[in-house]
Formats: C-alpha cells, structure tokens, sequence
RNA sequence: CGGGGAGUGGCGCAGUCCGGUAGCGCGCUUGCUUUGGGAGCAAGAUGUCGCAGGUUCGAAUCCUGUCUCCCCGACCA
C-alpha cells in the first residue's frame, strides 16, 4: 500500500498511513458510526486526527494537545499545566472547595518537605508509599570544577526530608499539639496542596509524578464519627463529580487489598471511561487509630482520660481532569461540562479588519454583556468575546478542540438580520449534511435562551455517560468462565462486571487477585446500596456476602 | 524497574544502514486575490539534528554514556 501524504489533503493530519487510508479522516473521510434512523450519514471531517476507535491512548494524548490543557515539561513524570487546562482545575477546586467548606472544613497549608523520622511512624503507610518517594538530602550546591554544580558534602542534611506524597503523617503530628480536650473535637482541616510519588510508568493527568490535589484530614472523638465522616465525605466526591463534572461514579468500599497504606476502611468513587476502564476518581478512608497512635493524637475526654482519636483523610486530584476528557471528549477534542468551563460562551465575530468590523463586534458585545449578566447553574455567566485577530472559522475549531459548551459566530450578515450562529458543543454535527449544526436564533433569543442552554448541556454530557456505563455494566454473571469469556475478546468494549462473592481474606483473596490479575482485572469496589447477595461466591463457590465490580482499570 | 519504539524549526515527518553545505508538509510572517465560512497564489523567516563525551580532515549519520517521551509488562492509590 501506498504511502498516502495527508497533509496535502487536511493540514491537521500529521501521519502517512500505509495500511488502510480510511483511517485517515483527512484523507478519506469515512462515515460516522453514529446511528441515525432513515437517514443516510454523511462524511464528517472531524477536528482530531485520532480517533477514539482507532487508538484511545493515542486520542487521550491528541485531546490534550489539541485542546491546549498540557504538555510535558522535560522532567520525568512532570507536566506543564496550561491556562485552559488549569482553567478548568481552578474550576473544580472553586466547586469542591465550596463543598468542603460547607462540611463545615477549614483550609490550612502543611509543609511540602517531611522529615523522614516523622514519615517514619506508621508501618503500614512507610510500606505503601517507600518505594516512590523522593529524598532531599543537601541544602547547598557547589561548583564541581567542570562548570558544573553538585550537592555540597558538606551540606548533607542531618535527618533526610521527604517530599509528601500524602500528609497524613505531618498533618497527624500538628494535629497532635492542636487537639487536647474532647471539646477541640472534631477538628476538619482541608488542604490544597501539590504532592510527588516518584511513579514507574506516567501518563497526563492520570497518573503523574507530581499532581495536584485536595486532602482533607479530620480528627473525631470516636469510631463512630470518623466513620460516618468517611461516609459523608464520599457521598461529597459522588455529588461533585455527578453534578458539577457530569462523571456517574458507583460509589463503594475498596476491598482489602486495594486500600490506602494504613486505612482500616478505603473507600471510593468509581466513573467509567470511554474505553470501559474504570477510573478511581476519588477516595475517602477511616484510618481507626492508626495515625492517631503513630502521632499522639490524643485527647481528654469527659471523664479525664487520655484517648487516641479516631482520624479520617480524603482526597481527589488532577487526576479528575483526566476522567472528564476521557469520559466527554470526543473525536472533535475536548467537551468541557458547563459547571467546569472556564469560558461557558465564545463569542466569534467574523472580522473583515475593515471599517465593518466596529458594528460588529459592537453587535456581539451586547450579546457578551446580555449574557455575562445572567445565572446559570447557580453562577454568572462566564462568556468571551473573542476578538484577537484571525479567521472566526479557524478560531471556531480552536474552541471545539477546547471544548467551550457554547460557540456563537457572528458575521455582518447575522448583524443585518438580527441573528446570530450558534453551536452546540455537544451536538456539533447535522448528520444529514455531515457539517456542523449551526442554529440561528436572533441574537435577543440567543440572550435568553443561552442560559437554559447550558443547564441542558451540563444534563446531557452526564446523562450520555450515564446511559454508556449502565449499558456496559453486565450484571448477574454467576459463573469465572464467563467473566474470562466476556473480558477475551479484546476487541469489544469491555465495560464492568457485576459478580458476588463471599469476600475471601488474606491469602484465599490473593488468589482471587491472581486470578483476576491474568485477565487485567481489578475489584473496583462494593458498590453502595446494591442489591444485597443472594448467590454463591463466583470465585470459592462459597455462600456470597456481597456483590462487587470487576474491572479493567487506569 | 524489565522488554520494545522514538527524540531533526511551533507541529507531523524524511534523511541515519553506506559520514561530505539540513529537507518536506502543515503552521508562522509579508503581499496580492478571495471570503457566510476549517481559502488560493507568491515571496519569506525559523534548526547549536535531546544532551555529554569519543572516533574522524569532516558526524544528524559511527561508538560510549545519559536524559525525556510513547507502547507492553511489573508496580501503584
């Protein structure tokens, strides 16, 4: 086959394919899969040169590029956050901050450097997280002769410090001073904060060396409080991310082997991606006494006498930015979920950089003002008007990469009518005519209606996920052939599997891990409020206790 | 950390086997023509070929080391 230059054809195409040109949009468009009853398909020329079908690893990376959120940064494992991409953390952090505070937590910063003996403490902890730790050993460097500059050996430090990669242990220890009497019971502290796990293999977002996160630490006088808090703070991750983000998670507890080092109980929220892996996109965890003893924390209670607390810790990261490309994007680029874009509208006049342009962009400025003046989904209306230079359709594609739910053009013919050109970002297409579905409101309907607009896109993004992950969770599979059968075929959409089980403890569940392990498959969790067991274990054959998901996983 | 692949203008790549003035497409700049929609023509700018050593009259190309990225595995919250 030959090779086919594609970049003659559609200057985004960055490959020569030598297979099947078909896999090449640019080159030959092929149709969209998307069903449309009676309807013939047109071709559609789509803004990403990967398609999600072709290679989902490849587009995940595409989307970040296109969608200008990131790029690597020449440290390993560490990555530059661009404006758009941390936009929309800043978005995430605003919406979770809220509902943290409004849990009744207070935000505090903790140092980034631990001192190892402080590390040292919990066993548990020390064994999960030993292995990806990154060291500060020196605190001055000196020339080296060549030019160069090296850790001065005469300032090694005393005690190594850590770089955090969770602050369980130096937020235990002030916790420890802070806490003396049942009355500074519960205390509820929260901080934003970035952390480093010196991880073997990294990709963008999902797992990198360095991230940035949120994780919430809260002192309570009993076993009972830190567990209904675990709770409490899980059920915040679900509300985040089903409202805010648009991502359904199945929220429920992790088993055994899956839980954070020194955490009695792990809990978490599970979304599905596009590909059908699951991504943990949120965490909460009892530790019992634990750190409360690794740390002193201790208080007096009302009888005087001395007893350890009962601590919890939550957290979720940047990692979430991941999860909600890779469950709203499409082969167009990014779809950003209202409540989370920082530009919900885009507005593009069509400059002619002639005297007509003043009209115009007056036109579109009152549209701006019209909007940015309104509420939607509880906030102002964050709305651009796009005036750089440049052609409005080539802008209009950099805002589809990105994702902004709502792009208006406007040319000086709309300014005559009256009219503007809208796009929905979650509809991009006609699919009779293979372009994208402009709608022409007047631009005082557009004033109106846009608000409405956006709530409809923020339900329709998580009502699409939603309806994709209950198709693709099979439930009722009583039998491991069939789990092996399901999982074989590499080439369907694997999604989720339902299975009970009769929760095997130390070495009968790490049989169960092997076993899994040789079909890639994780327990996600024990989702909440299931039905309760009614079978016999998939795997022991055993009367089941519980029922569990099994899962690929990021 | 093991196996595989790869680093050449902003992006995607050719050139490396067989050493001899660094190329292509897109993008970018400028001009003209267009322009209700992902423009055309022309002219131009942009590279210490990832980095550091070595071999050589001469290195993108050969050798050694090293860093980074991607894929698979191991590991992991």
């Amino acid at each position: 086959m030959n090779f086919l230059p594609c970049a003659n054809r559609w200057p985004r195409c960055r490959r020569n394919w030598t297979i099947s040109p078909n896999n090449c949009i640019g080159a030959s468009p092929r149709p969209d899969t998307t069903p449309t009853a009676g309807i013939p398909v047109a071709q559609i020329r789509h803004a990403l040169t990967t398609t999600r079908d072709d290679d989902f690893a490849a587009w995940y990376q595409d989307v970040i590029a296109s969608a200008d959120m990131a790029e690597e940064s020449g440290v390993r494992g560490c990555m530059v956050i661009k404006p758009w991409g941390y936009g929309i953390w800043e978005r995430m952090q605003r919406l979770l901050d809220d509902r943290i505070k409004a849990t009744g937590h207070d935000n505090a910063y903790f140092p980034l450097f631990i001192p190892l003996s402080n590390f040292e403490r919990e066993a548990a902890h020390v064994e999960g997280f030993a292995k990806e730790m990154a060291v500060v050993t020196h605190h001055r460097l000196i020339a080296d002769g060549k030019g160069g500059l090296i850790p001065d050996p005469e300032a090694k430090l005393e005690e190594p410090l850590v770089v955090r990669p969770t602050s369980e242990t130096i937020i235990g220890d002030a916790m420890a001073r802070w806490v003396q009497s049942w009355r500074d019971l519960p205390l509820k502290l929260n901080q934003w904060a970035n952390v480093v796990r010196w991880e073997m293999r990294t990709r963008m977002f999902l797992r990198t060396s360095e991230f940035l996160w949120q994780e919430g630490h809260t002192a309570h006088a009993d076993e009972a409080e830190a567990k209904e808090h675990t709770l409490r703070m899980l059920e915040v991750y679900r509300a985040f991310a089903e409202e805010d983000l648009g991502l359904p998670v199945v929220a429920g507890e992790k088993p055994e082997n899956e839980r954070f080092p020194g955490a009695v109980e792990t809990w978490s929220i599970e979304a599905m991606m596009q590909d059908g892996k699951a991504l943990q996109a949120g965490t909460s965890h009892y530790l019992g006494e634990n750190f409360a003893r690794a740390s002193g924390i201790q208080y007096q209670d009302k009888e005087g006498t001395q007893t350890y607390c009962h601590t919890t810790s939550w957290g979720v990261s940047t990692r979430m930015v991941g999860g909600v490309i890779m469950t709203h994007g499409d082969d167009d680029g990014l779809r950003v979920p209202p409540k989370i874009a920082p530009w919900q509208v885009v507005i593009l006049p069509m400059l002619r950089d002639n005297d007509s342009d003043a009209p115009l962009i007056e036109y579109c400025e009152q549209l701006r003002a019209t909007l940015a003046g309104q509420m939607t989904l509880g906030e102002p209306i964050r709305v651009l008007l796009d005036t750089r230079p440049g052609k409005a359709a080539q802008k209009r594609w950099d805002w589809v990469r990105k994702g902004a739910p709502v792009i208006v053009e406007v040319g000086g013919r709309d300014m005559d009518n009256g009219v503007v050109s809208l796009l929905r970002r979650d509809a991009l297409w006609d699919a009779s005519s293979g372009k994208p579905a402009f709608e022409t409101p007047t631009r005082e309907a557009a004033g109106e209606t846009i608000p409405a607009t956006l709530a409809n896109i923020q339900a329709a993004l998580y009502t699409e996920a939603l309806e994709r992950r209950e198709s693709n969770i099979t439930r009722g599979v009583t039998d491991f052939a069939e789990v092996e059968a399901f999982f074989a075929d590499s080439n369907r959409y694997p999604g989720w599997v339902e299975v009970q089980w009769s929760k095997p403890t130390g070495d009968a569940l790490d049989k169960v891990v092997e076993r899994l392990k040789a079909l890639k498959l994780t327990i996600r969790n024990v989702p909440m409020g299931g039905d309760p067991a009614d079978g016999a274990c998939i795997f022991t054959g055993e009367p089941a206790v519980e029922r569990i998901l099994l899962a690929k996983a990021y």
